[in-house]
DNA sequence: GACCGTTTTTTGATCGATCAAATTTCGTTT
DNA sequence: AAACGAAATTTGATCGATCAAAAAACGGTC
């Protein structure tokens, strides 16, 4: 072996004594090596510091250990910090498994179609994962006639049928967020709380008005419970608020984000009512420096959650990964309070 | 060929009646290829909707084209958005330059080294992206030892000698930021601009300090400008300059971080003092909720730099990425005033 | 049309591992 | 000790591309 470059399988061999072959079954069978054959060859692996190449372990074996993730732009549907705590946790737990991440970014969805056929053709990926679905996803198609195992992270909005999606995902139960949020201000501070959302429809936001509705709507009688809607801009929220909190007719907010949030507690402080709790989404770091409530999103149960169903529970060694059965998943968000 | 199966250079050569080398170069070296005999093969290619194997490739050249990037668990330094913003970027210029940008994941520096010697082994990638390097990092050691190129987003702190940290980095000159707010903040509000940062030394704030420093100093008489002190608290700061307000010694507020302008903003406006302006630094969502100015990292123009530190200008075609020339790069920050 | 220097194309070897099948070694049994 | 089936090991082929060198085709000159 010439000093200087890396071993390979053959040096290994050559300074073990054994064959190729051997050295290999020490690695990947060693139930297939007898004890004192394994003990030389490991020897030899420390001695040349060997460890196996993977662009040739992947050529022969058609695998590439990769799990492709794209890395979408700050848009609608999950992004920004979710999708960020997300990719950090999958990355985690995808070490721990030998898996690697890989990320691809594209602007459109004829440029994610593109990289997809790469992905296929190349052999660069074992599976993808999928954000934002809409329901008759391309990608989806595409990733099924290519035989590439994938599932999502969020279900597509708009389908009624959650057990027949046609691949697998995992979400985060937006309405359990809210409903727990709403039975803690029901205890806290009564009967009378409103609910601050997005002024449009969006699977997102109705998920998240469900959860109030659902604890408030039986109780309140539905029509008389107060509902306010703002784009998302903290000042247009404080205004909204403003004038509810004038009539005094609401001793609770719980919103659809934490921008919304933000707005309701400003209006609140500076309308004196400092008594009036409000609640948010997303829990994020504005959320927690001025000490405003939220729900937490729990990405990093999302990553276990989707590598789970794509390659099987933890532990388990898969040589080929198998085509994830359809099911889906919602995990349950967390409440802070604050 | 086999129906169902993906299209090998070898089909390719069949199809167009010419060899294996000859499409190989097409794709690789078209300038060695006659006119017609391209037309031929990228018929041929374009009807069996041929695409290289990955793997393969990267066996026979050595080359991964994957730039490895640690993600590091949220933490002091250069994390959570500015981090994950950097990723973002990164993929996307990468992606246009045919790079892949591969994550790991490391808890400890041990585990890291472990992962940069398996990359090393392994040929996994081309090139590794370190951040919140220390100074005399053993990563850097190791890297330069096994001989793959990197760089590193953020400078060594308490380096003096700029010119000679030994390796390639991009850092985001928080002075310069600094510098920028307060000469804003001096032609708004006069001379009267305190300081808001962590009370122990880090390599941060004291550069975030400096900026300010270097404006104020030399007008107010370096013992006299009031410089505050606060943990990483929004009610901590906000209770510190509440006093300062009392007193009526300030106009303005430069603060090392958004959550500490959350704090002085506060302060000012609940103490009636809606004319005290505040700016912050990382321009994070909650600063944009509040309206309070803020210093903007940009991390999308570091990424651009650091890849081209690694891999030459845009648009060269590299056949082995060059072992970077020893250089630091420092990117000015934005002001967003709001 | 034979000759020569380029340009274009083809052939054989190689990257480093695993698969599949052949071969050798081993422990039992008769 | 020969025979046998199981366990352990080795051998040859292969994954799909590029490299290096050899061979063929081409264009121009005399």
């Amino acid at each position: 072996m010439v000093p200087g470059k890396v071993a390979t399988i053959e040096d290994v061999a050559r300074a073990a004594g054994v064959s190729r072959q051997t050295v290999s079954n020490v690695i990947n069978a060693p139930s297939k090596v007898r004890e004192a054959t394994q003990q030389k060859v490991h020897a030899a692996i420390e001695a040349l510091g060997y460890s196996p190449n993977a662009m040739a372990r992947r050529l022969r074996t058609q695998r590439s250990s990769t799990i492709g993730v794209r890395l979408d732009a700050f848009s609608g549907g999950i992004s920004g910090v979710v999708l960020d705590r997300f990719v950090h946790a999958l990355t985690e737990h995808a070490s721990t498994r030998g898996l690697r991440v890989l990320l691809y970014a594209a602007r459109t969805m004829d440029e994610e179609l593109r990289h997809i056929n790469d992905f296929a053709d190349g052999g660069e990926v074992d599976a993808i994962i999928l954000t934002n679905t809409p329901p008759k996803d391309p990608r989806a198609a595409l990733l099924r006639e290519r035989a590439i195992p994938f599932a999502a992270f969020g279900r597509p909005w708009g389908v009624e049928d959650l057990e027949n999606i046609g691949h697998p995902w995992v979400d985060i139960d937006g309405a359990a967020g809210t409903r727990a949020a709403t039975a803690y201000l029901l205890e806290r501070v009564g009967e009378r709380i409103a609910f601050l959302g997005w002024p449009s429809d969006s699977g997102t936001g109705d998920d998240r008005e469900r959860g109030w509705r659902e604890i408030i709507g039986p109780r309140a009688g539905d029509p008389s419970a107060p509902r306010l809607v703002s784009a998302e801009s903290v000042t247009e929220a404080q205004a909204k608020v403003r004038s509810l909190l004038r009539d005094n007719t609401i001793d609770g907010i719980i919103c659809a984000t934490d921008v919304h949030a933000i707005g309701a507690h400003l209006a609140a402080v500076r309308a004196g009512r400092s008594d009036v709790q409000t609640v948010g989404f997303d829990n994020t770091a504005a959320a927690e420096a001025l000490g405003i409530s939220s729900v937490e999103q729990l990405p990093e149960v999302v990553a276990t959650a989707i590598l789970e169903m794509l390659m099987g529970p933890e532990g388990t060694k898969i040589s080929r990964p198998p085509t994830p059965t359809p099911a889906g998943r919602l995990v349950e968000p967390k409440l802070i309070i604050r």
